[in-house]
DNA sequence: GGTTGATCGTACAGTATGTCCGGACACTAT
DNA sequence: ATAGTGTCCGGACATACTGTACGATCAACC
């Protein structure tokens, strides 16, 4: 018998952690072969795994229990990323603001097929949706909340709505990251960073740099 | 028996498109209420529009077939409103964008509900994803080709790669109207719409002007 | 050698999709 | 009136996927 002291939970969630990151590698590789989340059923994951469905059902609640459990553990490393973009202030030149952007690039680019899953599985699975409703969430109140402090700083433009123009910018990379960025070899995502950081510098500070 | 000239596929036709027009109010009212096209089955569809199953599969293929249908009219409608964007040139005021943009938000934004299931099906339909590139394909193109005239003739700024920014933009307008303006009331449109023009005119044709 | 934990195979209920068919009903031409 | 035609309904069916349950097996470990 187990000492009732020696948490039989940790031996479990390791377990857990393992056949999760197997689970993974195999979705990625059916994600990058064109299909969808929701085409690929538990049955062919968990077949190409080499592991029973029952085993599966151990270890996660339902097919999007295996992004939940992703999801928590990538968010974090995006976040860090993109609080460099929040580091730009009337000192920053263009070119810290494409490092900074660059970077968020670079971090989620590996991550993109699981994320698009993640979005996908967020169309039917009410749980998914919440996770992927809460970071955008953050995520448009950070780009907002920085856009507020640059407009009284005097460092972005004044006339945008800080809400909507947040938005409109959140959306569009996520769309970016999740759709055309995803299989893009990264010397290919060069031009693709010049675009974006083309778009962020005009809206958001040229143009009080040029009246200036 | 009907005369073999007397074209029988007219009155099947017609009577496809009265029940199509039929399902699709129940499932826009559907949508309304917060769920996604996947979670609504054939069975409840056909319910609350009175109808039986079988009768649905006389008039449509599969689930994505009611969607296919109706996408192929409301396309044109929508390229139609696109277009009056590519009449910008170096003569145009900021205001002049504003409008054209607008009536691409105003046309589009009954129809979003609609749309965003189509982008949803497109997940798992490989048909209905065909379409949606298609137009998706469509529109970047005619936004690049629209940055390459502008850059050409000189009110748009030179610096931008024009197929990169024309597919973030496009991707962001893609984004916006089926996430958060979808179920905005018009009057709550206009600083969206504010929000919109800032950024394209800022990201294309501000950074010539105040050069200039 | 017996206990434990992890896994497997299988079976089951529930739900959805798409196909098929027989019957009911109305309209219409003869 | 009646037979033909178009339209719809209800139900049955095959298939597929999900999530649950349970007994059997196998290896590790005291």
């Amino acid at each position: 018998m187990p000492s009732a002291t020696r948490k039989p939970q940790s031996r479990r969630a390791a377990r857990r952690e393992a056949i999760r990151d197997r689970l993974l590698e195999v979705v990625q590789r059916l994600l990058d072969d064109g299909e969808s989340f929701t085409e690929i059923s538990v049955e062919r994951m968990v077949q190409e795994a080499g592991m029973s469905r029952s085993t599966y059902y151990v270890y996660f609640e339902d097919k999007g229990d295996l992004l939940r459990a992703w999801f928590g553990e990538i968010e974090s490393e995006i976040a860090a990323a993109v609080s460099g973009w929040w580091e730009i202030d009337a000192d920053s030149s263009r070119e810290d603001l494409r490092a900074a952007l660059a970077r968020v690039v670079e971090v989620y680019h590996p991550h993109a097929p699981l994320m698009a899953a993640t979005y996908d599985a967020a169309e039917y699975d009410p749980s998914v949706r919440e996770l992927v409703n809460a970071m955008m969430g953050a995520n448009i109140a950070s780009l907002r909340k920085h856009i507020r402090n640059g407009q009284a700083a005097g460092f972005i433009d004044p006339d945008l709505p800080p809400a909507e123009t947040a938005q409109w910018l959140t959306w569009m990379a996520e769309r970016a990251f999740h759709v055309f960025l995803r299989g893009l070899r990264p010397a290919q995502l060069r031009t693709q960073i010049d675009a974006y950081t083309a778009i962020v510098w005009n809206t958001l500070y040229a143009p009080v740099r040029t009246g200036a």
